[in-house]
RNA sequence: CGGGGUGUAGCGUAGCCCGGUAUCGCGCCACAUUUGGGAUGUGGAGGUCGUAGGUUCGAAUCCUGCCACCCCGACCA
């Protein structure tokens, strides 16, 4: 792919790799398993960030914010949840250092902590501790929050945006005084990822339920959105739990019911994270670079000029500036690249390889025959329009762009699902294509891990829509009653 | 944490087997010509060869320890 980014067909590992660092999106850090987000890859999750805060809004959610550290004890009060996490947490011990008269700063061992810190991996311990001094009465409930921040998941293998050691995330967490409140919250939550996924990022998703093997430590059910990757690979992109009363009892959060009973709170959590930052790059991007959808791009307009004279130059700033107050008008975000430092093929290959869904080129011809170039990132078209009404057309444009990103990408995900029957079926489709596999499987934990340990495939999903049908078993042959959804996942 | 690999300029690399003061490309700086798809020419700057020690008249090169990173497993939003 010319000088942008290595080839697609070499490596997929690779090419994601390059892709984020020459997209200006992201690197890695001096610290091991961290990533620095630069300004353009923070920017895209900024627009994440303000779309989803608004849905949480509008779906009755407030935002706080709880602390870092959560002290050891709280940590392991909900038995599963402990098992979980255990293995990849950060630990505080001490509060100071000391230089050791050697000019060597060290930890100063009279400085230990009496109670390890634990750096959050989640925070359901240290909110539900909080709620319990929020929670008395049914009167108090439901508790609709949300929190921006970051978590750290001491990863032993780390990948840009799917998965760094600490990373940013929302975890709303919710208290009810019903079950079937909180369920009817999960769910709503899940559909908001969903429709986000579709709607903005252009991502589909299939919505489903995690079996007992993959689902959340401390989680009653666990409902998630999956992804698919241009390489035939699985992304989960958003998980929403029903926590039942786990959190709840662990914490000793109860409540005075309209009866008068004292009951156990209800609760869900749900988070989505930079790694939607992974699945949109590796979604929709192609040999040039990052294909950004407009809804979600920071800029959606990249306007190049070409001139050789000064006057030249003049004239077009003049067209370019009364252009731009239009784009203002109708909340087109745009960015006049006048670098004189750099040419305009430069230019034009550095905004394709950052993924700005529209191009407008336009020269001393253009002004002269009253045109501008227009050159759509998706589909690598370009035309030559008229000026007059060019930011109507511009706001249609990206309407059709929208849309045909998530179009290419629905059909590429309908295309790799595939119905299997057998064994040997599901072993050849899961080499040969990849993708995901819809197929019956008997409902044990125990076939789904010799699955996964001869085929390295997992269950992503129990379908929220999958139709009840009788089939048997692709690797026991017992009976079913229902497909899931088979893929290897990242 | 197991198996494998790599550390040479901002980035990518040659040189290592067979020891003699580091190659090439990209990028960077200056000037000129250029500007409708990643410009060209000329000149220039930039290196404790990951690190500590050893062998040697002499080490990027040979030996030993350490560190870092990458890939494959296990783990995972």
């Amino acid at each position: 792919m010319g000088k942008g980014i290595t080839s697609r067909s070499e490596d997929y590992s690779q090419w994601y790799n390059d892709l984020v660092i020459k997209a200006d999106l992201a690197e890695y850090s001096a610290v091991r398993g961290c990533m620095v987000i630069k300004p353009y890859g923070y920017a895209i999750w900024e627009r994440m960030q303000a779309i989803l805060d608004k849905r949480f809004k509008e779906t009755g959610h407030s935002n706080a914010y709880f602390p870092l550290f959560i002290p050891k004890s709280f940590f392991s009060k909900e038995a599963s949840h402990v098992e979980g996490f255990a293995t990849e947490c950060a630990v505080v011990t001490h509060y100071r250092l000391k230089n050791d008269g050697q000019g060597n700063i060290v930890v100063d061992e009279d400085a230990k902590l009496e109670e390890e810190l634990i750096v959050r991996p989640t925070s359901e311990t240290i909110i539900w501790n909080t709620y319990k001094g929020w929670i008395e009465s049914y009167r108090d409930l439901p508790i609709l929050v949300n929190q921006w921040a970051n978590v750290v998941r001491w990863e032993m293998r780390t990948r840009l945006f799917l998965r760094t050691a600490e990373f940013l995330w929302q975890e709303g967490h919710t208290a009810h005084a019903t079950a079937e409140e909180a369920i009817e919250e999960a769910k709503t939550m899940l559909d908001v990822y969903a429709e986000f996924a579709e709607g903005t990022l252009a991502v589909p998703v299939v919505r489903g339920r995690k079996t007992e093997n993959e689902r959340f430590a401390g989680a009653v059910d666990t409902y998630c959105i999956e992804a698919l990757m241009q390489d035939g690979k699985a992304l989960q992109a958003g998980t929403s739990h029903f926590l039942g009363q786990n959190f709840a009892k662990a914490f000793d959060v109860k409540f005075t019911s309209k009866e008068g009973k004292q009951e156990h709170v209800w609760a869900t959590s749900w988070g989505v994270s930079t790694r939607l930052m992974g699945a949109l790059i590796m979604a929709h991007s192609d040999d040039q670079g990052l294909v950004l959808p407009p809804k979600l791009a920071p800029i959606q307009v990249v306007i190049v000029p070409i001139y050789k004279t000064e006057e030249e130059k003049v004239q077009l700033d003049a067209y370019v500036n009364a252009l731009t107050e239009e784009f203002k008008a109708k909340e087109i975000s745009f960015k006049y690249d006048d670098r004189d430092t750099q040419r305009p093929g430069f230019k034009f290959a550095e905004w394709e390889l950052k993924g700005v869904p529209l191009r407008i080129a336009l020269g001393a011809r253009d002004m002269q025959n009253g045109t501008v170039e227009l050159a759509r990132r998706d589909t690598q078209t370009k035309e030559t329009v008229n000026q007059a009404g060019l930011s109507d057309k511009v706001e249609k444009l990206l309407a059709d762009i929208q849309e045909n990103i998530f179009e290419k990408a629905l059909t590429y995900r309908d295309e790799h699902i595939t119905e299997v029957n057998s064994y040997d079926e599901f072993k050849e489709m899961l080499e040969s294509k990849g993708g995901f596999l819809l197929c019956h499987w008997d409902g044990t934990v125990e076939t789904e891990k010799r699955v996964k340990e001869e085929t390295k495939a997992t269950i992503r999903c129990v379908p929220l829509d999958a139709k009840q049908e009788e089939g048997v078993c692709i690797f026991t042959g017992k009976p079913s009653s229902q497909r899931v959804l088979f893929a290897k996942a990242y």
